[in-house]
DNA sequence: ATTTGTGCAAATCGTTTGCATCTGA
DNA sequence: TCAGATGCAAACGATTTGCACAAAT
C-alpha cells in the first residue's frame, strides 16, 4: 500500500482518511479533486509547487482535474492556513506546503527554492514599524548564483 | 531653477548634465525618453515605483513616452545597476531607486514598501549555501498589517 | 550613414471569472 | 435536497515582442 500507487489509487486507502479529517477539520469539504491535490502535495514531504505544475502532476497521475480548480484550491489551501504564498519576484506564484517559519534559498538560475530551517537563520535587531502596524510576517529570501571559479 | 520645473524643462538645465553622464557612463545612450525617466526617478530621493506608475507620471510631466518604452528602460536600468527590482509576490513588479543594501517594510493593506536602512537589520548566522554556489543578495520583507484594537 | 532606441498594436503568459453542470452531505 | 464545487472557455491585467520609423553618434 505504499509502492507505486497513483493518487487515484492511494485515494481508496486508508491514509487518504487523515487527508480528508483534515480538509473537513478547515472547513472544506472534501472533495475527489481537494483529495487528490491534497495527496500530491502533502505526501511527499515539503514542497514549492506553482499551480501549473501541480496541474502537470495532477493529470500525469490520472487525476481528473482543470486549471481553474487547482488555483481555486491552492488559494482555499492558504487561505485555511494548509499552505503558504512565496513572494518571489519572477511572474509566478509559488505555494509552499511547509507552514512552519522558515525561509529560502533561491537558485537564480532555475529558480528553485529550498526551505532554510528556521533555527538556522537569525534576523536581529527589527525596528519597530510605524504607530498602529504589526509584523505578520518576515520573509527572508537568500539569493543564490554559480560561484565563479577563482581561488 | 527647482521650482515646479517640468522635467521637460528641467532637461533644458543643467543637473542633466550628470544625468546624461550616468547613463553614458552606463553605457546607454541618453535618449529624451531614458533622461526625462531618469530625471522622474532620481531626482525625488528613494523611490518604489512600477512600470505602470511611471509611465502615468511621466505623461502627468508632459514628457512623451509609450509604455512599452518605459519597461524597456526600466529594466535596461537595472541591469546596468541604477535600479533594483524588488520582489513582492503581488502581481506587480517594482523598481527601487536606491541600490545600496537594505530591506523592506511591506504594508499589506496598502502594498505599499517602505526602505528599513540596512544599519537597521541584522540577518545573522547564514548557513552556507550548497557547493559552488555563492550568496548574490538577500532580501528581507518585513510584512506589516494594521494593529488590532487591543489592551 | 549607421547603429540604437522608440512607438504602436498585437501577442503572450499567468491567473481569474461567469456560468451551466455536477457532487457530497 | 441543495449549498457548495467543478469545468470550460472567455476575460483579464501585466508585461513582452515584431516591426516600421525616428533619433543619436
Amino acid at each position: 500500500m505504499s509502492s507505486g500507487a497513483t493518487p487515484a489509487q492511494v485515494m481508496q486507502g486508508c491514509p487518504v482518511h487523515d487527508l480528508r479529517v483534515k480538509l473537513r477539520d478547515a472547513g472544506l469539504r472534501p472533495t475527489r479533486q481537494r483529495v487528490a491535490l491534497g495527496w500530491l502535495l502533502f505526501a511527499k514531504g515539503d514542497r514549492h509547487i506553482t499551480a501549473e505544475k501541480l496541474y502537470e502532476e495532477a493529470t500525469g497521475a490520472r487525476v481528473q482535474i482543470s486549471l481553474a480548480t487547482v488555483y481555486n484550491t491552492l488559494h482555499q489551501f492558504t487561505e485555511v492556513g494548509l499552505l503558504r504564498e512565496i513572494a518571489v519576484d519572477g511572474s509566478k506564484t509559488y505555494f509552499d506546503t511547509n507552514i512552519s517559519n522558515h525561509h529560502h534559498f533561491l537558485f537564480e538560475e532555475t529558480n528553485a527554492l529550498v526551505d532554510i530551517p528556521d533555527s538556522h537563520i537569525a534576523v536581529g535587531a527589527l525596528p519597530e514599524a510605524p504607530e498602529g502596524m504589526e509584523v505578520s510576517r518576515v520573509d527572508v529570501i537568500i539569493r543564490l548564483t554559480k560561484k565563479v571559479a577563482s581561488a
